[in-house]
DNA sequence: CTAAAACCTCACGTCAACGTCAGATGCAAG
DNA sequence: CTTGCATCTGACGTTGACGTGAGGTTTTAG
């Protein structure tokens, strides 16, 4: 595959892919005129790069985690670094949650006005 | 109070206040020597903004739902935009927790290697 | 064979929420 | 009075994940 198709099936863009080769997350081959050639496996590779980078995780870090997931081995200290990360997303996952709370309060307060209302400043 | 004691009650820079008068989301006073002077009122609604800022509202919206929050009433168009952000943050929620269930598995894969290891590329 | 896509490599631009440094001023204490 | 910390106003720096344009090459369709 080229990168164009790698792109549209991954729903990212042709820039996108050639900054993770940039980042070493990808390692695509190189044809005869040079360009890059992706194998089919590249598709979910990238759903996998976007999903840790949606998780907040920097590129250092799925650069290190990639290869765990491909041999189910950790570097050693990786363990750490993955379960630091892992409870990076939960405290987001909590601070989402409560901060969608004070919208659902906006929320309900801006459908129907309530008696009380706070003169904050 | 002055800057630096709300600062500290919130757990936030001194810069940071700075930038969120500049972004028109507080109005501190002016005492004599032309130092701001700010309510205790200030303290939870810089919390709030931080709250908000921590669910990716970008400053923008968030000068937009402040108002709101004290009034109870929302500026005409007001109410889409807040569902929008809403869904935002819905959605957030469900990709970090997609991508930490992920991470999940490569851990436990890391406890005890599995039998069938991928050969993903 | 040729024109149009698609691709290549630099390399600078972007955007948000501050960090940081410089140089000047204000304010409370001894 | 002066020492010293807090605060002031600019204004440039930072970071990450790309966007975007220039200028040239490769591949593909007709």
């Amino acid at each position: 595959m080229r990168i164009g198709e790698v792109a549209e099936k991954a729903g990212v863009s042709v820039r996108a892919l050639r900054y993770y080769e940039e980042q070493d997350l990808l390692q695509p081959d190189r044809g005869a005129g040079g360009q890059r050639q992706y194998p089919d496996t590249a598709v979910a590779r990238v759903r996998l790069i976007q999903q840790l980078f949606a998780a907040g995780l920097p590129s250092r870090s799925v650069r290190e985690v990639l290869p765990c997931v491909d041999s189910g081995k950790a570097a050693p200290g990786l363990l750490d670094h993955l379960e630091t990360e892992r409870a990076r997303i939960s405290r987001r996952i909590i601070d989402l949650l409560a901060a969608r709370d004070r919208l659902d309060v906006v929320i309900a307060n801006t459908r129907n006005p309530p008696p009380h209302c706070d003169h904050t400043q």
